[in-house]
DNA sequence: TATACCGCTATACTTTGGGAAACTACTATT
DNA sequence: AATAGTAGTTTCCCAAAGTATAGCGGTATA
C-alpha cells in the first residue's frame, strides 16, 4: 500500500515535468496548419503562393494569419523583396529549424498510423461480410 | 534555370510526400486535449477521475469526449470493472505506445521552446526601458 | 486598354472546440 | 432516509477556427 502511493506519486509526477513544457509546445503549434506550414518551410524559403499550393485546403486568409502566428512565435520569418511585382518569401529560424525532429517524427507516425486504418478497414470488410 | 526547376520539383515532392502523412496524424491528434491525455496515459493506466486531476483544467465533458475519439482511433482502451462503484481504467493502447518517441520528442521541444520564450521576454523588457 | 499575376485584406458566414454548471445512475455506507 | 463516491451526460453558451467569395494596389504582358 505504501508502495503503490509512492508508485503513485511517482507516476504523476513524471507526468506533470512532461504535461508542462508540451502545454507550452502546444499553445504555440496546435490547430490544423501550423506544422503542416512549417513542414512546407522545411525544404527551403517559399513564397506565399507556393506554400498555398502546397499546403492543400489552405485559404489565403488562413495562410496569412498563421503566418503571422508564426513570425510572433518566431518561428518563421518574413522577406519582402522590392521586386515588380513584390516578391515575399518565408524562410524558417533556426528556432523554427529546433523542430524538424518532431517533424519528422510526426510524419513517421503518420505513416504507421495509416497503414493501421487502412488494416482496419480491410478488416472491418472481411468481418462485414460474416 | 533548368536547375532551379528541377529543385523546386523535387522540393515540393518530398513536401507532399511530407504533408500527406502528416495530415492523417493530425487529424487524430489535433487539439488542446488528445496529447496531454496520451502522455498522462504512458505511465500506466488511469481512471478517469485521476486523468482529469492531471490534465489540468480539462473538464469532465471533454475529456469523455477525447476518450471516446482515442477510443476510436484505437490509441486507447476503456476498461470496466464490475466493482462497487464501478471502476473504470483507461489504457494505453499497442498502437498507442508508438507515440511514445513522438510524445518525448514534443515534450523536449517544449522545453526548448519555453527558455526561449522566458529569454526574449527578458530582451523585451531591456528594450522596454530604452 | 484590358487582362492577368502576386500578395494579400475585407466581409460575411458556418462549424467546431471548449467552458460552466447542473444533473444522472448506480452503489455503498451511515 | 441521507450522504457520498464514481463516471460520466446534458444543457446552454461563447469564442476561435475555418470557409467562401470578392476585391485591392501594384506591375507586367498582350
Amino acid at each position: 500500500m505504501q508502495d503503490t502511493l509512492i508508485k503513485i506519486e511517482h507516476g504523476t509526477e513524471q507526468c506533470s515535468r512532461m504535461l508542462l513544457p508540451t502545454k507550452d509546445a502546444l499553445d504555440v503549434l496546435s490547430g490544423k496548419w501550423k506544422l503542416q506550414i512549417l513542414i512546407a518551410l522545411m525544404f527551403g524559403k517559399k513564397r506565399f503562393s507556393q506554400i498555398q499550393a502546397e499546403v492543400i485546403g489552405i485559404t489565403p486568409k488562413m495562410l496569412s494569419k498563421e503566418l503571422k502566428q508564426l513570425e510572433i512565435n518566431e518561428l518563421a520569418v518574413r522577406h519582402v523583396y522590392d521586386t515588380a511585382p513584390v516578391s515575399v518569401e518565408y524562410e524558417m529560424t533556426v528556432h523554427g529549424k529546433t523542430l524538424e525532429p518532431l517533424l519528422r517524427a510526426l510524419t513517421e507516425w503518420g505513416i504507421v498510423h495509416r497503414k493501421r486504418v487502412i488494416a482496419s478497414s480491410k478488416k472491418q470488410k472481411k468481418n462485414s461480410l460474416l
